[in-house]
DNA sequence: GAAATAGTGTCTTTAAGACAGTATGTG
DNA sequence: CACATACTGTCTTAAAGACACTATTTC
């Protein structure tokens, strides 16, 4: 941005700027997203991602965490910014910007979802790191997905693929305390494909981001794993 | 985005919208980035990204190639969303959200660049894929950096550090023809650090994306190398 | 011929995959 | 005891790193 002639575009009409939030868990091995149905045109009866409009005073990441606690009574979850969304006709009433961000949360702290939403299974028509939209379903029957949601929750699914082997994201689904497998769980189910067990074991305690509680499993039918607990990287970032 | 009392703030201040492009090359074996001094406030005499506003009818794609085009005279260059910047105090003037977009391109095309331009080297306080603000430097001083375009510019190179060993990024910051020690340069300058020679080889020669042309180097004191040619892989993403 | 990098071949090291075998819970 | 998964140890395989050696150009 500069002073330039571009200048006097300020004054005239310009673009509005929603946050889109793709809450997503892990639910039965399987990624889901929380969608609401929308009540009333454009889309009415089709489902989208709870979002709202940025306001004038907010950042992004506040207005993502606000529609958050206001459309999923959320607070404190992983949050991260996935893209900006900006064809011309995605939304039919107007120019509308959408900030995408994404939001992990483990199912434990979805336990009541509100009237109108529903947690919908990420059924994924592409493999690797491709890309493109997906299809959700509720038991079982495809939903029709508003605006250019679709493209949004497959990016995220593109995302996490792409994050889950160097960045600690796998644990943002999965309650304080797991077993090896319950993670190993988690990323089969965002890539898509089964992992190796005994390398997966190696990694991961190699990884120096577990650390082992003395407890155990109870109650399972069969020797009990151990329970671990993540331990986050002393910095952020990856620094290999 | 959906209707709800949120609607009502269409009706209210909003903010306004920009793209910002982040313009890269090797240069003596170090990245550059293309800025601009500023002419007046805010950040008078510091130099700031090429940018401008968003129009009502052009994607934010077409905003980013429409500024590459007027800014720096560049057309059909590598262009890729990086990040939105959502600070409420980022630009004094307002708010003022930025679409963030880098582009990369080989140094033989930016063989004139327009005057009050500057390409700037990059100088990178961290290591590995930490990420952080950058600083500016020409002709070894350090330039005054206008509103978060440090931090952009940051990104970009963790981004580039993030992406560069399995997508295929390298190659636009060379010319059509190349050596695999020139193109082992540019990995070097975007990671910041030394490269195993013989595995790089193996490496790139495995990967098929390098197709060799019979013709070698000239002039150049010793044996001279095959130059090679980008061949882009068959479908878009990665596919592991 | 000296200097410099290109290019080849091979040994070592490291991480992943495969798999056998033991351990320890529940029923 | 049967069963199921946890966990350990070892062999194989694949890729990266190290390094020695030959090749080919300019000066």
């Amino acid at each position: 941005m500069q002073a330039d002639p571009d200048d006097d575009l300020r004054r005239h009409p310009h673009p509005f700027v929603t946050v889109d939030v793709c809450l997503c868990t892990l639910h039965d091995l399987a990624l889901h997203v929380l969608v609401q149905r929308r009540p009333r045109a454009p889309f009415a009866d089709a489902f989208a991602l709870p979002g709202g409009f940025v306001r004038i005073d907010e950042t992004l990441e506040q207005a993502a965490a606000r529609v958050l606690r206001q459309k999923a009574g959320l607070d404190g979850v992983f949050l991260e910014q996935l893209f900006t969304f900006g064809r011309v006709d995605r939304d039919p009433r107007g120019r509308v910007l959408s900030v995408a961000y994404y939001a992990l949360v483990p199912a434990t702290r979805l336990q009541e979802i509100p009237t109108g939403s529903v947690l919908a299974r990420i059924d994924v028509p592409w493999t690797g790191t491709i890309g493109g939209a997906v299809r959700l379903r509720a038991d079982g029957d495809e939903l029709p997905v508003a605006f250019d949601h679709a493209d949004m929750v497959g990016m995220v699914v593109q995302r996490l693929r792409g994050k889950i082997d160097y960045a600690p994201v796998g644990f943002e689904l999965l309650p304080d305390r797991f077993t090896l497998l319950e993670l190993q769980g988690v990323h089969e189910a965002v890539l898509g494909t089964p992992i190796n067990k005994d390398s997966f074991r190696r990694r991961m305690l190699a990884s120096g981001l577990l650390v082992g509680t003395g407890r155990r499993q109870r109650g399972v039918g069969h020797r009990p794993a151990e329970l671990f607990r993540f331990r986050p990287p002393r910095r952020g970032g990856h620094n290999p």
